[in-house]
DNA sequence: TAGAAAAAATGACAATTCTCAACTTTTATG
DNA sequence: CATAAAAGTTGAGAATTGTCATTTTTTCTA
């Protein structure tokens, strides 16, 4: 849930856990999970959502490497509230509870470095509320697949380098898979993008840019 | 933003700190204000949003007493990212940025509230991301009029205490103003609810809970 | 308490998004 | 490589939600 750089954490904390990996499509934790601790991503990506009644998922955030998940759940002495799931091979060190704690309470810098990060989440997600709440299925793809590039990164031949099924993109942004299509689609006619099989190339950010800054037809110019 | 209890954090920090009082409506911090320390909610309920372009708000959280008003932007050393307002006569402490940034670094149990404060706002912040992703406009707005139940209670009468204007309610579930309306009258047409002037009456939270449980018309029950 | 201003409500229509079913392409596996 | 399974795509029609103009109700203030 939070990058941990290169902290007090790393130092004091990440080097006594143990390894863990995991499997592409492999669960982490689900749901309503009582954890024994924290996992520190060393590589790979996941996704943490929620489930609804009728089985379809909510993706609440991607999280990449120097992440700490589960980590809220722990502070607050709870079960998990997400289902994390491994999108590539993730390779994680897992800092059992204790360990967790004693940080907390005996490393200050480590109490700052996590208020910072949980910060830091705050204002992401509430973002997020923004955008869920005020923008379109095209203004909410827009702003995911800047996203993706900002966060993830391209590939040596200029495309995303993070991998999402269109349905999970869709899952992301809150809309139907069929809806995310189309939408893609349109961005590639306007020739602001180009997709590839599984490739997805950026070839106009400032049309996409422009499109969630709130530009809408039928708002009056003065 | 994070409501404080009975925790350290009034006997070390707020005593110290100086009254300062808003009236209905009044600003407390713009969106990009660079604050000097934070305001700890005594009394009274103000709303943080943030605009879009066209100029209309989407509303992230009502918070009320015993609620650290930009702790998030203090803690990152960063400008505020959302707006305050007041939506009744507030009257908070104000706590200069040196002395909360002191109690950060000194007090290892104020560091714990604050922790534990960040994590449950993630939380609520989550779910919220999940109700705004998934759910339709009925639903969200019967999240809403539980919340407020919850989280703001009763009038002696059975009315929620809290009053927010039509378009505060849309805001809040991020739809169009005359979409809430016609939603609240088929609430109430079904007897959910009972609306007079401002005042609003839950008389069937049971449906309510229902609605939002996702139960969908199109849903094949197995 | 009258008049003005603000808020709430309504109707008609348009735009967006969802759903379902079918079909095509891609990927995985023996 | 052949086949099955998974993922992606498309079309048509329905449902939801948004927009705009107007009217009604409530609140505020002189």
């Amino acid at each position: 849930m939070n990058s941990c750089s290169d902290c007090a954490f790393y130092a004091s904390v990440c080097t006594k856990s143990s390894p863990t990996y995991f499997p592409p499509k492999a669960t982490i934790f689900h749901e309503d999970s009582s954890l024994k601790g924290v996992y520190c991503i060393k590589s790979g990506v996941c996704k943490i959502l929620k489930l609804s009644e009728n089985g379809d998922e909510q993706i609440i955030q991607l999280l990449g490497k120097r992440t700490l998940l589960g980590i809220r759940s722990i502070v607050n002495d709870e079960c998990t509230n997400l289902k994390a799931q491994a999108l590539t091979a993730v390779s994680t060190q897992f800092v059992p509870i204790k360990d967790i704690k004693r940080a907390i309470n005996k490393n200050p810098l480590f109490c700052t470095f996590l208020l910072q990060n949980f910060a830091k989440y705050i204002k992401d997600a509430d973002n997020r509320i923004v955008s869920m709440g005020q923008l379109q299925v095209g203004e909410r793809l827009a702003s995911l697949l800047l996203y993706l590039k900002e966060d993830f990164g391209l590939n040596p031949d200029g495309s995303l380098k993070i991998y999402l099924k269109r349905a999970e993109m869709a899952n992301f942004i809150g809309t139907a898979t069929e809806s995310m299509i189309r939408t893609l689609k349109r961005f590639e006619h306007k020739g602001w993008i180009k997709t590839n099989k599984k490739k997805i190339y950026l070839k106009n950010e400032e049309a996409l840019n422009l499109l969630i800054k709130g530009y809408r037809p039928h708002v009056k110019i003065a």
